[in-house]
RNA sequence: GCCGACUUAGCUCAGUGGUAGAGCACGCCCAUGGUAAGGGCGGGGUCAUGAGUUCAAAUCUCAUAGUCGGCUCCA
């Protein structure tokens, strides 16, 4: 183990060994370190401890790390240990000595004074631990929260205190930076600074509303997803967004998801209706819906489509989840055979889709079932489906790793994490392989002998769900979209009236500019800013809503027929009989 | 859903039991101004909602909704 982690585990001693003295009725559950910090789940009985505590805590553990107390180990027999943690009401602490296996040694660690040789703290741990508090270095206590006891949500609320640690101050204050510019960045902060998306107490949580410039933003993307998969061989298609709750007992979605469906319930008749929650069992309805030849596999389907799931209130959050989601979800019905060449073409969209929207660090996390009963279909397909997957990840050379417990009920998925421009890693894409929808609708084409045979399903989405991507993006960007998705790619500020006429002949080379890439066709979306402020504070106000392009139109570009072109590169005087041209190879 | 914090003008936020504040934004007027805030005047709040305590509540209590940090979950 590295010296910062080990350290990092002894500062969760010394976070309990403060909690204790500061509040001595407490119980403790477990203090791991990790990444950049570390934590201590403690049970605090009927005492509210929240942030506000932290600084009071924090102070006595510097206390403490200034008496340069040592970390002993002891060993202590079994019996011991249970004794020790029942006479001290340590009840977590008896569970996990209950469970410790019979042939291992069990060791505690006492946090010790070394001059007055008092223990202020021991607790069950098998390290390691740096040897005393003279190592332990940069700190600082960041927040509390719930946490269950073992992370099962029906047991006991433990009060979670965070820290953080690192080897030195600079690393600490550097961690401290991130965190700051990751406020900065936050979508939701910059969602409304750009006008991009509200939300409305009256509509509900989780259900975000798009402003003209966010549903601009939001169609670029899906155009952009739309197109690629287009080009690849895949058909639009439109699906309602109710339907009868058969069809997901019938494609095994009901039994572990009801609970989260939207019901809708028909005045007319009494029928129950679900909002869809997602679109594999329509599009696998569309597939079913007439006789299908070997000839014509692979079928390829495409949506961008909206849909409902009622995700419990405390998960929700900003775009990233919401109740209310729009898929750019596809589905590909194949042969066995063709399962190879699909994935390799979806492999390419994933790639081809990320660079372009500039987010080129891919890593693809395979999502194997793991030894539990909540997957559906036989065993046998799932290893062999796992195995295409692994095969496909090293043949495109993916960089992957490996997890279990991470697939969907019905099958294998190759999870796509796309790194941001902070280094934080996202999920985005998913490319997943389904034997068991098709075998539950009885999907089936005729081969070339004449036979019935089973296809496979692939579900693909590029961008994932369009709001949790557009929180990755906005993130990524820091609202600094490149010009082809920009809601206003160009604003036009006047120095003051008197060059009414040249600004016209501004406006109609704007009009005339034709994108082409990476979405077809898009027209230049520009404003002009006319109004009577001083030009220092309409740059402020385009700055201020990142506007790309800031063309800068007063009586001496009139005269020289050019216009000031303002960018965040810098700022460069252009020919009207040029802007076009400029405009056109703007990225 | 669970633990904790929070909710005051369009936005960002002051305001600890005694008649609701600032900056920005907005409107009007003046200024025709050249690279991140020109000047003046003005409008705007059932202090999230509902109940309670109190002579008196933005302020204390409870409930509800919403937001945030986590936990759990994520087709």
């Amino acid at each position: 183990m590295e010296q910062v982690e080990k350290m990092r585990h002894t500062l969760s001693h010394v976070l309990a060994a403060a909690v204790q003295e500061l509040y001595p009725t407490t119980t403790f559950g477990v203090g791991p370190a990790i990444e950049d910090g570390f934590y201590y789940d403690i049970d605090f009985g009927d005492t509210k401890v929240s942030d506000a505590d932290l600084k009071k805590i924090e102070k006595k553990m510097r206390g403490i790390v200034a008496r340069k107390c040592e970390m002993a180990k002891r060993e202590v027999a079994r019996e011991e240990a249970l004794e020790w943690a029942k006479q001290n009401g340590q009840k977590y602490k008896v569970e996990l000595i209950e469970e410790l296996p019979e042939e291992e040694t069990i060791t505690f660690y006492d946090l010790k004074d070394p001059r007055s040789g008092e223990v202020l703290f021991a607790d069950l741990c098998k390290g390691p631990h740096v040897k005393d508090l003279g190592e332990v270095k940069a700190f600082q206590l960041m927040r509390t929260s719930g946490a269950y006891w073992r992370g099962d949500e029906k047991r006991e609320m433990l009060t979670r205190i965070y820290g953080v640690a690192f080897e030195t101050e600079e690393e600490l204050e550097a961690y401290l930076a991130r965190q700051e510019e990751a406020k900065k960045r936050d979508h939701r902060k910059l969602g409304k600074e750009l006008d991009l998306f509200c939300f409305s107490e009256l509509v509900g949580a989780g259900l975000p509303l798009f402003t003209p410039r966010g549903t601009i933003l939001r169609e670029e993307m899906s155009e952009l997803s739309l197109g690629l998969r287009g080009k690849a061989g895949f058909k639009k298609v439109w699906t309602p967004h109710i339907t009868k709750v058969d069809l997901y007992k019938k494609s095994g979605h009901y039994s572990k998801f009801g609970e989260e469906l939207f019901m809708v319930h028909s005045q007319v008749n009494g029928e129950e209706f679900a909002m869809k929650p997602m679109n594999c069992p329509h599009h696998a309805q569309i597939f079913a819906s007439k006789p299908r030849t070997y000839r014509e596999m692979p079928v390829r389907y495409m949506e961008a489509t909206t849909d409902y799931r009622d995700e419990k209130t405390g998960e929700l959050g900003g775009l990233s989840r919401v109740r209310s989601l729009t898929q750019d979800d596809s589905h590909v019905f194949c042969r066995k055979e063709q399962i190879k060449d699909e994935i390799r073409q979806l492999v390419e969209i994933v790639r081809k889709l990320y660079s372009t929207v500039g987010m080129d660090k891919l890593r693809a996390r395979l999502s194997y079932r793991d030894d539990s009963d909540k997957y559906l279909g036989d065993p046998e397909l799932w290893r062999m489906a796992q195995e295409q997957i692994k095969q496909a990840a090293m043949d495109n050379g993916l960089d992957y790793f490996e997890q279990e417990g991470e697939a969907a009920f019905y099958g294998p998925k190759i999870d796509f994490m796309a790194e941001d421009a902070l280094g934080r890693e996202h999920q985005v894409a998913t490319v997943q392989i389904d034997f068991v929808q098709p075998e539950r609708f009885g999907l089936e084409f005729v081969n070339e002998k004449g036979e019935k045979e089973r296809p496979v399903m692939i579900h693909h989405a590029t961008l994932g769900s369009i709001e949790r991507f557009l929180s990755v993006f906005i993130e990524h960007t820091g609202g600094w979209f490149p010009l082809w998705c920009a809601p206003e790619m160009v604003r036009v500020l006047t120095v003051n009236d008197k060059t009414e006429e040249y600004v016209g002949e501004v406006e109609e080379v704007l009009r005339g500019v034709v994108l082409n890439e990476p979405v077809q066709g898009n027209e230049l979306r520009y404003e002009i800013d006319r109004s009577d402020d001083s030009l220092g504070k309409k740059i402020k106000r385009a700055t201020e809503m990142k506007i790309p392009v800031v063309l800068i139109i007063g009586e001496k570009d009139a005269a020289e027929r050019v216009v000031s072109v303002r960018t965040r590169e810098g700022e460069e005087k252009v020919k009207l009989d040029e802007l076009r041209g400029w405009l056109e190879r703007k990225d």
